[in-house]
DNA sequence: AAGCCCTGATAGTTGTATGTTATCACTGGC
DNA sequence: GCCAGTGATAACATACAACTATCAGGGCTT
């Protein structure tokens, strides 16, 4: 009749459950820190809300009714989820308690992330991260559009609505069948690449295109018809002899700790490396959490993976 | 900091839900029934209350934070259990779908609630009762004091909060065992039984005051010493031939199909009869309910056990 | 039987929370 | 370079939940 539109708050549901337990209304206004007319008058707009009557009134005292009763439950439950929802909240309010969304590259991430998530772990327990991998483009795509929190990603595109902060250098090494003329140089003039077959990812891969202009640099030969799907892919190609191939040092360093049948090298004065940076909109209400996120990142690589990659040292960038 | 006194509306949680799902404040607003500031202050409201950022605005959209995406459940949870509430209170607002505490005495519970209970659930489906047992004293005052929203008991006092309807008469009938003198008769005397033993229960039930007070009239002995605590036990202590008995009639009906070594007859011109009521506070919300529920009773009664007792017509009682 | 203390209900008022409309400032696509 | 779309802001209206002060009745004590 006379309901219909606005609906009860949660103060009346908290001025039911604490009248329901005390049977009293001054007490229980005491209780709650209101004035007893307050409650009458909460009370009476919510049960003429709910067209029920909650509880029997007597001059002499308060009874629950049948209907009081079996809604008492549930009110209480309401409060209860309304409680949960605040300690969540209250949890997340400090910033390190959150579930981050990470998107990674699969030529990354399989390579770092062992090395340094323990020690971000220890560091900041609250802290998680749920990782997607994909391929860079991807993942500046998935940044723009929400579906990623963070990227940890070689730099790619720039874009005012990101921030990034560049973590380090990782070298692109160069590796050849053990059985190679030139499998006997840890440093190999470039000039000897020339005609050479270079194997490499598919090409929504940034690392494909880096392959691909140096390649072309160099004179040799981009086999597109052999394109791996995946690092260990491509490792495997190589030491079945069907060409030679850059692969990225921190695959080398976690994966081949005994190179057999596969020798790594670099290309003399001739440093090839890319940089990976750890990205996030310039919106995110973390950004300064991130921030400093990637300056704890880059300590933890510095510790943990010096002789395998370079950490960038500036960190006032955009 | 600014925070602390006031909690968040439930229509604030509303509001972030219905945001965190469109993702744009002005299609959210138009599903709400509200305008866009509106949605974009109580946002803002619900976000430096809990000190947190929930949705990342830019002039090209929203999405929805880190924080957002982990209280988003939790708000879920809240709204959810406060519709469970507002389904629980429009079922209960018919008036028959709630649970009711019944009070009743076990010298009576046991022997009428299966002969009646199923028909009225026929009736009314949502309907439930909780049923306890007690003696008629007790439910009484446990009446008063909201133990109970019902009794069926024997007429005990009256007092002006509580409002009855008779339901029936229940005749007490007259047991003793097979093979005394007196059970070759339908209709004893009552001259008859002066000085015999005659056991009875406990003084709590209605029961041995009403045995207690006809043993005077006709100058027979009450057994106190024996009191039964069950009308089961009074049974076997009469077949043991300790003793006669006066045993409610529906106990008779239910329990003594084929009454081997116990005789059951009747006092002669001098029936002997308790009366029923259905019972409950006038501060009851369903005592009108409650009135039509004693009506409901009665046909039933009057249909199953009119061989056992006598059902009260006239139903303009207080 | 009278009086007192306790109960919840009511009246009248006020401040704030929550909503409105009108408008702005900016982004991105065509 | 414009236009359609985004969310934010300003100024204002209203509803409502809070307060204080008071009332009306029940039941226990004296």
């Amino acid at each position: 009749m006379l309901s219909e539109g606005k609906t009860p708050s949660l103060n009346q549901l908290r001025y039911f459950v604490t009248v329901a337990r005390q049977l009293n209304f001054r007490r229980a206004a005491h209780a709650l820190g209101v004035s007893q007319p307050t409650l009458t008058t909460q009370i009476n707009a919510l049960e003429n809300h709910l067209g029920l009557t909650l509880f029997e009134r007597s001059r002499s005292g308060t009874l629950l009714s049948a209907h009081g009763h079996a809604l008492l439950h549930y009110a209480e439950q309401v409060l209860k989820a309304n409680l949960h929802f605040h300690e969540v909240a209250r949890n997340l309010s400090d910033g390190e308690n959150t579930m981050y969304r990470l998107g990674i590259p699969p030529t990354l991430g399989p390579y770092l992330l062992p090395h340094i998530l323990p020690d971000i772990h220890a560091l900041k327990p609250g802290l998680k991260f749920y990782v997607r991998e994909a391929a860079p483009d991807q993942l500046f795509q998935g940044l723009l559009t929400g579906e990623y929190d963070l990227i940890l990603s070689p730099m790619s595109q720039t874009n005012s609505q990101v921030q990034s902060q560049p973590l380090f250098y990782e070298p692109l090494k160069f590796v050849l069948p053990s059985d190679h003329p030139l499998a006997d140089q840890d440093y190999i003039d470039p000039e000897q690449i020339r005609g050479e077959q270079v194997l490499t990812l598919e090409d929504r891969h940034h690392f494909h295109h880096q392959v691909q202009e140096i390649c072309m640099r160099l004179g040799a030969n981009v086999a597109r018809d052999y394109e791996g799907t995946s690092l260990d892919t491509l490792r495997q190609m190589v030491v079945m002899g069907m060409g030679v191939a850059f692969l990225p040092g921190l695959y080398i360093h976690s994966e081949l700790h005994k190179p057999e049948a596969l020798h790594v090298c670099e290309l003399a004065d001739m440093p090839i490396v890319r940089q990976h940076v750890l990205a996030w909109r310039n919106t995110s209400p973390a950004r300064a959490f991130f921030r400093e996120l990637s300056a704890v990142m880059r300590d933890i690589i510095r510790q943990r993976l010096s002789d395998a990659v370079t950490v960038t040292e500036s960190s006032s960038n955009v």
